[in-house]
DNA sequence: CGGAATCCAGCAAGATACTG
DNA sequence: CAGTATCTTGCTGGATTCCG
């Protein structure tokens, strides 16, 4: 029998079009895009406004801060309570999911603070070894 | 004083800018594009060769499985091997780096894997709560 | 304050064809 | 076999403006 291997990536494709089918797009979606990772990591420590958020994540727009926020909601890794005061306001925070992803997305940046020097030196070698012509 | 936060993203910005610059966006440049992740996870279990890394990840282009091996190959997580046979051979393989890179890789695919349910159906719940209008 | 709507540039990536 | 080269497109995300 022809040992076929177990691919984790079932049904994968353009992303888009497996919404929802192909677990590591799915999750490989999240932390690709340029800020969610950044925001899931801001409110580890505690919840915070959407102005709070704006201003701790440095130049991120009004406009993807949304989205992002958003697509979190959606997928339940943060919920966002709504105060009716005068002006409104409206506070993000970490589900129990939510935080079980962070830890994950922290051993990650751990590792890349670990290996980022060796990154660099890898980097510089392959430069060198392409320029000399 | 103001207790300034130590964001582990320091001199976050355009990916293209700070290139080198910050671990954070280092690493989600890897993990984040749309190949490079699932090649890593396809070389687990043994090298491969070019035609071999084509078949097994599924759609690929070959220009796409290029650049993304490339890439990989000037950060150091993996190596390339050319044994000048005729026609050629060329093999790649995980550096231990890359090795280490797939482990925290997997924590996510398994972090992916178990809470997919949950998160499909808090997509439910959310496109639920915003339809009904 | 916390967004939504619109417009637009740039890059990632697909398709296709060619090469040593 | 293992790529390279070129063209083209779709989506991501930035800038700006407006709203309750």
């Amino acid at each position: 029998m022809p040992q076929t291997a177990p691919t984790p990536w079932a049904t994968l494709g353009p992303a888009s079009i497996n919404q929802g089918q192909c677990p590591v797009r799915d999750v490989l979606d999240h932390i690709g895009d340029k800020w969610t990772a950044l925001i899931v990591l801001t409110l580890k420590s505690s919840p915070s406004r959407f102005s709070a958020l704006h201003r701790a994540v440095p130049d991120i727009s009004k406009r993807m801060l949304t989205q992002s926020l958003r697509n979190l909601e959606r997928d339940g890794l943060l919920s966002r309570h709504v105060f009716p005061t005068k002006p409104p306001a409206v506070e993000y925070r970490l589900t129990p999911m939510g935080q079980s992803f962070l830890r994950h997305l922290e051993s990650l940046v751990a590792w890349a603070e670990e290996n980022h020097p060796a990154v660099r030196e890898a980097r510089l070698r392959f430069e060198a070894a392409n320029d000399e012509g």
